[in-house]
DNA sequence: TCTCGCTATGTTTACGCAAACATTCTTGAA
DNA sequence: TTCAAGAATGTTTGCGTAAACATAGCGAGA
């Protein structure tokens, strides 16, 4: 024994020799734990895992001498160690698709933000193609990867209510409009915003408003169309056909080149701005002139809108609102508050810029 | 001593006596255990342990044994508890900053992707706001929050070094391009992207290129601006002075009121889409139609840029590709291989579209 | 035949933390 | 004076896993 530990001793220094003295990589390049704490300020582990967690029955000297020694040590707590003990994880799961949007980075953003702020870490979570297969992977990857709950971002709808069968006891939100998945929802008023920008058209004179919509696999694209619809019927008007687009400024040009020929076309609403943005290419080639030939509104509000050629008229979405609003669903929900269900739905607002005008008489 | 402990076998004598019937919720919500596997396989925890880590040395009808038994409990591995034993914890961080741009996006997609293909979960630190304080913040939480290394993606030089004072343990990566943090740093070759954008102006005949910069304080904006600079001087040409923008639209629109006025400025070369965007609409709006009497390259490759009026000709950042170099440095790291330092730089591509041609005699 | 050395498997232990329980000390009322 | 009640602090234990160590069984070479 002696000599075994003699000579490796003997064996360490030498590695030692040419490195340097090493004082505290001696436990591994772990950083301190709860033991060397209390040895350092003199009390036991469980006076300083008190501290740690704030309790109130420890005399303020010896709290003070633990926040010291954790200070000098530069003591972190082992979530590892936590959860293990205690079941939670202070982690949310966010499942969102690859080819995310601008909205979408927002919201994640807002999420990211909104979870740090309560104490929660956010793990992400891609998920790669619109096939059921992937998506129940990626819940069982969640499921390994030890999270209190999830945040489901859909672009489209991509999942029947049996493909995402969530175990009871995770709580989870769902970022998309359609009510119907058992899980409770946070989205835009897709509604709203559609209303908003085909009454603006209206107002203006417009006679009639064609819509470039989304991809039908869309709930979101499926409400625009349908409020338009409804806003049209309102105002005695009947609906032209909906153009489906993919969301795609080449789908909007594509659209824009087929629709724009009819000459009796003089109001589009577009179901986003990168459609929209299509679209007013298209009119240019066509050599129509916006806004006095054809008004257009979009709908995302995004940065660049500002500076489409001409400034796009357009519905504001608040993603960050949205992302708060999910994450803190999902905080009532972790502490046993909500049962769990119910749609929230976030305002929209009409940005007026130079793409919409009075239709020339 | 010996009273108490037998006092405890009593205690435990009883509380087996009346085990529960309760199958598999007694234990919380938690799911079952490496125990509960060994219990139903009838072997060791070790031996289910062994079969979970794919180690050799187990007989194969053991193997199908234990693996019988986990699917049937739909076994899953705590993390946490593995986490604690091996003080690694599979997961990466990723601090990147609230206003984040296309490009992140797509940066923070492909790392993702990475990341989860090589068995890493992703945990996304928010930082907002360009202070140093935050950027420790961060740092802090990151290390409360365990994870293996660290990818910090900058949008600008915020940091100096002494600033992010990164433990020596904690594998790092930046992406960015400003070599000097002592990290590995993974980045578009920004240089080469700016040469390939003012040579292609020059190429078509334009005797002078004027450049619609990025914040100087952000180094990606300052390789861009050099490297013009540099691919001018070779060509025999005195740059003209940069235009700092912001990146956004709007100071892309500002600046290019400014120098759109000049008639002899007949090329732009602007360090992002989003720029030459607003420089587009400014030109529109002083009657400079593109590219009959201006041309005009960005940088980035938005999607977008396909339907601006006319569609941009730009400089194509291949962003999966960072975002995936940047992992894999980082598993190098982690696996004690690199040594963690250098450059890496993933080449451009210049896109050709409508709004660059030859000057007007 | 007997040991050496290998493989398959079991047993013990520790990772860091905090709940549960135990102990000491203080204070004030009987 | 005595002790009940409570506050401050200490001790034990176990969360789920895997490394380290221990044991059993078996074939090969001396």
């Amino acid at each position: 024994m002696q000599e075994g530990s003699r000579g490796k001793t003997a064996k360490s220094a030498t590695a030692a020799g040419t490195r340097k003295p090493i004082p505290e990589t001696a436990r591994g390049s772990r950083g301190p734990s709860i033991a060397d704490v209390a040895q350092a300020a003199g009390v036991s582990a469980q006076t300083v895992s008190r501290v740690s967690n704030g309790l109130t029955n420890v005399e303020e000297s010896t709290r003070n001498r633990v926040l010291n020694a954790m200070k000098e040590l530069g003591y972190r707590p082992n979530r590892a160690a936590r959860a293990l003990k205690s079941g939670r994880f202070k982690s949310i799961g966010v499942i969102m698709f690859t080819l995310s949007s601008f909205g979408n980075m927002r919201t994640l953003d807002a999420i990211a933000t909104a979870a740090s702020q309560a104490g929660y870490s956010v793990t992400l979570i891609p998920v790669h193609g619109p096939t059921t297969g992937t998506v129940s992977g990626a819940y069982n990857r969640l499921r390994e990867q030890d999270v209190d709950g999830v945040v489901i971002i859909f672009e489209a709808h991509m999942l029947d209510r049996a493909d995402i069968a969530l175990p009871d006891d995770l709580p989870a939100v769902v970022i998309d409009s359609n009510a119907g998945y058992g899980y409770p929802m946070v989205d835009t008023d897709q509604a709203e915003g559609a209303r908003l920008a085909t009454e603006h058209l209206l107002h203006l004179g417009h006679a009639q408003v064609w819509h470039i919509g989304g991809p039908p696999s869309s709930f979101s694209a499926t409400h625009r169309a349908e409020s338009w619809k409804q806003t049209l019927e309102e105002a005695g008007i009947e609906a032209p056909p909906v153009c489906h687009g993919d969301w795609s400024t080449e789908s909007g040009y594509r659209i824009g080149l087929e629709i724009g020929r009819n000459p009796a076309m003089t109001a589009i609403f577009a179901a986003n701005d990168q459609m929209a943005l299509g679209a007013v290419r298209a009119l240019h080639e066509l050599g129509r002139s916006i806004p006095d030939d054809v008004s257009i509104v979009g709908f995302d509000d995004l940065e660049e809108s500002t500076s489409f050629w001409p400034p796009l008229t357009t519905i504001h979405q608040d993603f960050h609102t949205v992302g708060r609003l999910s994450i803190e669903n999902l905080l009532q929900q972790m502490a046993g508050q909500s049962p769990g269900s119910g749609v929230t739905t976030v305002p929209t607002r009409l940005v007026v810029r130079k793409s919409t005008a009075a239709p020339a008489r």
